[in-house]
DNA sequence: GTGCCTGTTACCTC
DNA sequence: AGAGGTAACAGGCA
């Protein structure tokens, strides 16, 4: 569920949400495998004491920069971070508790219990073989372009690959590849220059509408995206083809196609993303 | 109830 | 190298 934008709305919520500064109390763990690193009791004798410093992202990683560690948090599909308060009753799907000096509760609620918490000294143990961040400046760079004209892979795997480029999911690459006329089974090395300078404008595209409007929360159901505070994102309403099977291409007017590219439900417009003509 | 779907990723085999 | 399968889980939905 949680692609960069939906991340970094909880990054700038928090921050806005002034937790930068408070201190970890204590933490409950109510489902140890929601902790990758280290142990459970370690990780709770580890984070006490320790003052939040910054509020970062990284890919789809939220990272928080603590007096000593760093933790980091990736909601991987239902995981969610809510802010309350002791009075708020607690829910079922609640996993880790971190309780703040200011007496608010930090909550990592996680239904399918896929989300993990990690607490090391060096970020990078977690986050080094992330491919390069699609919203920083020197986004894309030389090494990206040749790095997508050296690998023969379908683009649309390719693209979700977290340590070919950092934070897309399947919602964004599926608008991206829309946003670029590009077919998600087309191989990544037959790319022409004018495609492959469509396609990572089309990401950094996407990827910003979608922080601009606080993420993508498809319906209304307890495993969707939410933020900070509870609500959801607003970015549903500008998706062209993620999950509009059936509907008319905004562009085009082409029927909506839904086929499976690398195990995963991807979404395409038949008019104005071709299929490459000779697949060698 | 049944059966299949799901916004993620790691790990395995071929 | 890259593709495909499975597993970790549990709700949503027809």
């Amino acid at each position: 569920m949680p692609e960069l934008p939906e991340v970094e709305t909880v990054a700038e919520d928090l921050r806005k949400a002034l937790l930068v500064g408070l201190t970890f109390n204590d933490v409950k763990i109510l489902w140890n495998r929601s902790i990758a690193i280290p142990s459970a009791t370690d990780f709770t004798k580890r984070i006490k004491g320790q003052k939040i410093v910054k509020i970062a992202r990284r890919g789809k990683y939220l990272l928080l920069h603590l007096s000593e560690d760093v933790l980091l948090v990736h909601l991987r599909m239902t995981g969610k971070l809510l802010l309350k308060n002791d009075k708020v009753p607690h829910s079922s799907y609640e996993r880790v508790i971190f309780y703040l000096n200011d007496g608010r509760q930090l909550r990592f609620e996680d239904t399918r219990k896929f989300g993990k918490c990690y607490l090391v000294s060096q970020a990078a143990d977690v986050i080094g073989k992330l491919g390069p961040e699609p919203l920083e400046t020197n986004f894309p760079d030389e090494q990206w372009v040749k790095a997508l004209k050296s690998k023969k892979r379908l683009i649309k795997p390719l693209l979700l690959d977290q340590s070919f480029i950092a934070g897309l999911g399947n919602i964004y690459v599926d608008e991206a590849l829309w946003e670029a006329k590009i077919h998600p089974k087309r191989l990544s090395n037959t790319l022409s220059s004018h495609e492959s300078s469509a396609l990572s404008k089309a990401i950094v595209n996407v990827l910003n509408k979608g922080i601009s409007s606080q993420g993508t929360t498809l319906g209304r159901g307890k495993t969707n995206f939410y933020r900070l505070d509870g609500k959801p994102g607003k970015n549903a309403s500008q998706m062209h083809v993620f999950r509009k099977t059936g509907l008319p291409c905004p562009r085009c007017k082409t029927l909506i196609k839904r086929i499976v590219v690398g195990q995963r439900s991807t979404h395409y417009c038949p008019g104005c993303q071709k299929e490459q003509k000779s697949v060698k």
